[in-house]
DNA sequence: CACCTTTGGTAACAGATGTTACAAAGCATA
DNA sequence: TATGCTTTGTAACATCTGTTACCAAAGGTG
């Protein structure tokens, strides 16, 4: 049962009967690290409401670049999915377990039910839109104004939010992928960071410092 | 009056009732080129509508250093306006009229009222949101993927289709600020893309041939 | 231990972008 | 026409980022 899981984090969102919906039309979905939940292209026909652990959202070009866009955390929603799964159009981005994660799976037949009869889901649709918004203006502001050095720190502190752990697990070419550069940018950045006392490195551990 | 022009853009969306409730509550605004409609920072009592021109919205940060997001254009709303609208929050936008423009204002309490009374009002304000996120996605695209030629000349390109006219009327640093770089660099590019012979240059005046 | 794979370090170079400085061309107006 | 401002062209250089190549260190496995 993930009854209990649901009351702490949507409990003071969500009224009483939307609540009881949940639980009976919900399904919970563990995963673990790396798993994949979204692919770009993919038509969703659940909206995922998140209740532990951190999933990151990544967008690819044609060529088969990737760029990470940002984490959603517990409490949180991908807008996108709901969009996608009310229009039936195709996902625009990829969604990866970046941690143990528990979400509940809505299907889409009922989220459209609950926008006519729950307020309060109507405004958590909305305040999720918003949100989302506000986290890809954040990206493009880094995208625009930061230099690579920053934007891996910035990285790597986020990394350590989402995941609680001040010790981050990942190859030097992992976190290239998510930034869409090289390995050996990384390499050199992450020596002058250490450099600088802002981090420390072992072999698939870094720890972040400057927090 | 404004009636006219908005059952053109706007008569397909809405049922008759809300047509009439927009016009009764929204007033017309009309606009030059380079007018100021939002700034960052400040609180918006109104949502848009666009009717016809087209809007520029920037991005800016601490430095004061700008970024163009995405141009809107007739038959769009400014999502962000409309979540911060319902929040009272701030704006995180700046928005600019690129061209002559009308727009209706619609006042916040009506909005909210209309989120529950009509539900061609609600799928209007969901999509504009999905609408506004994939321009987002598409601005991040850009600045992740493509280097500073090309996304000079999708600029042109994007500028050329908003405003109706193959030649743009702007002055090297105009383009600079809104692509964030120096005017340098956007001579330089522009320069080899007429050798490319993807566009003609005169002075305030740049013909986009390859369309 | 010997061997192999994965991961990280570094040099050397290429290319893109940003900066500074200055000159030339275009336009407006006295 | 003479003057001054705006706009554009270009050189020279600095810096950041990306690429290739190669080696070394760490860890796993027989």
């Amino acid at each position: 049962m993930f009854k209990e899981a649901l009351e702490q984090h949507y409990g003071f969102l969500f009224e009483p009967p939307l609540m009881k919906e949940i639980l009976a039309y919900g399904s919970l979905k563990k995963v673990a690290p790396g798993q994949q939940l979204i692919e770009i292209g993919e038509i969703i026909s659940h909206m995922p409401l998140l209740l532990s652990g951190a999933i990151k959202i990544m967008r690819e070009d044609d060529q088969g670049d990737e760029l990470l866009l940002y984490f959603i955390e517990k409490g949180d929603t991908c807008a996108m999915s709901f969009s996608c799964c009310m229009g039936g159009t195709k996902s625009d981005i990829r969604a990866v377990a970046e941690t143990d994660a528990e979400i509940i799976m809505v299907p889409v037949a009922q989220m459209e039910q609950w926008m006519a009869k729950y307020k309060t889901w109507q405004q958590f649709v909305l305040d999720s839109y918003h949100a989302r918004m506000k986290e890809l203006l954040h990206t493009v502001d880094t995208l625009a104004f930061l230099r690579m050095d920053d934007r891996l720190l910035k990285h790597l502190q986020d990394k350590a939010k989402v995941t609680g752990d001040d010790h981050i697990h990942a190859t030097h070419q992992e976190i290239a992928y998510d930034l869409h550069t090289s390995r050996v940018v990384i390499s050199r950045l992450l020596k002058k960071l250490e450099n600088e006392g802002k981090i420390s490195m072992h072999r698939n551990d870094i720890t972040v410092i400057d927090l």
